[in-house]
DNA sequence: GCCAAACTTGACTGATTGGTCAAAATCAAC
DNA sequence: GTTGATTTTGACCAATCAGTCAAGTTTGGC
């Protein structure tokens, strides 16, 4: 009925290397040429591996795709799973804005990963946008609302704003090509990313803060 | 030496119509799956011509990718350029803010097309981006830097402030199914707009006016 | 050292796809 | 309507690439 598929039991320590290498070089190839661009045989090669062996380990592109996603997907949310609802807003929202450029800096293929499959239509992860996602996003707008309603911050639909924070800290990792063209090159990328995070926290922290 | 290139002296009533409905239909199937998940069938079929008469107008897939390119570029940059000097400040960014929202909403084909060559490192329009568009951004930003001289908003990276408002703006064609997926298509589109539109500008407008 | 299981690979297949070409159909000017 | 230029297409080629397979090599427990 079904093959016997590769891990029988417990995954022997080759396995363990292996998953790993092709997870990482699968990651690198697909956030920078796509699922369609990328070819097995480059993953193989940025893996060390022969194309074959790959496909001993997963049995298709699709499954090293769907892998690498879910991955990354966990450590690519938790900068918002971290927002604390007794925390101050202003330190809470300005300390996950610079998590999530942080993010951007140094893990750039995971945001180019998602963008590519986002751009798309999301045909992999639709439902988990739906599902998962979609509940993290409301219960910490719930506590976006509660800041709100307590005149902590300023009335904007909480939603939108963190629609507003992922477009603003991913597009320094998306589009970094095009950044790096019209910013110049003469600023050194941590120098760039410095600058990013003032303007950016200065300018939405400051839309929050109520008037008094 | 070389081939007698389709247009010899004037583009006839049939190249008219056919390069239009060609463009037109590569830039639908460039949008959504990008370069190389396009086919230049799929082209073919969606513009009504067959693969080798589309073949007969452009010399090949490159070219058609480029043609739509340069078709569309002009047009979104538009509302970057009519950025008045002369303006107010808080009505000339948050015009600039609506019309780019506006270009999401109406032509998000357009944006995800730019997305998705961006994202994959801009090979076609890498020098375009170090040229013209960087030198259209400096101009902007010193715009942007006297009214921050003159003290009318708050001092904030000009540059910044437009990769901030790109961002964002775009955020909203390019990654509209996941946006749609964490909203929750209860709110139809026009809807969803609005709020985008309302959040936006009151958080970035806030954010620039100076205090007093 | 032996052996079974785990791992690796060269050589292949079939499907897709960018691009060609020669012949056919259509158009436009007279 | 004749004719030369323009437009269209079916059939084809060559390259690329996902996935297979049978035969090899290595590993680890004994």
């Amino acid at each position: 009925m079904n093959k016997p598929e590769p891990p029988p039991k417990q995954a022997t320590r080759i396995q363990k290397k292996n998953r790993r290498a092709i997870l990482e070089a699968a990651l690198q190839v697909f956030s920078a040429h796509g699922f369609r661009g990328s070819t097995i045989d480059r993953i193989a090669e940025r893996a060390g591996l022969s194309k074959p062996n790959l496909l001993y380990y997963f049995p298709s592109k699709d499954a090293f795709y769907l892998a690498v996603l879910e991955d990354t997907l966990e450590e690519w949310l938790r900068p918002l799973r971290d927002l604390d609802p007794a925390g101050d807003p202003i330190v809470e929202i300005g300390g996950y804005i610079a998590a999530k450029l942080e993010m951007s800096r140094t893990r750039p293929e995971a945001s180019r990963l998602f963008a590519n499959e986002i751009l798309h239509g999301a045909p992999a992860i639709g439902e988990f946008l739906a599902g998962p996602l979609k509940a993290l996003v409301d219960d910490k707008a719930a506590v976006i609302a509660a800041w709100i309603a307590e005149g902590r911050i300023r009335a904007i639909d909480p939603r939108h704003l963190i629609m507003m924070i992922w477009a603003v800290t991913q597009h320094y990792a998306d589009f970094n090509v095009q950044v790096e063209a019209v910013l110049g090159d003469d600023a050194a990328p941590a120098r760039r990313f410095k600058e990013a995070r003032a303007t950016v926290i200065a300018v939405v922290l400051e839309g929050l803060r109520p008037r008094h």
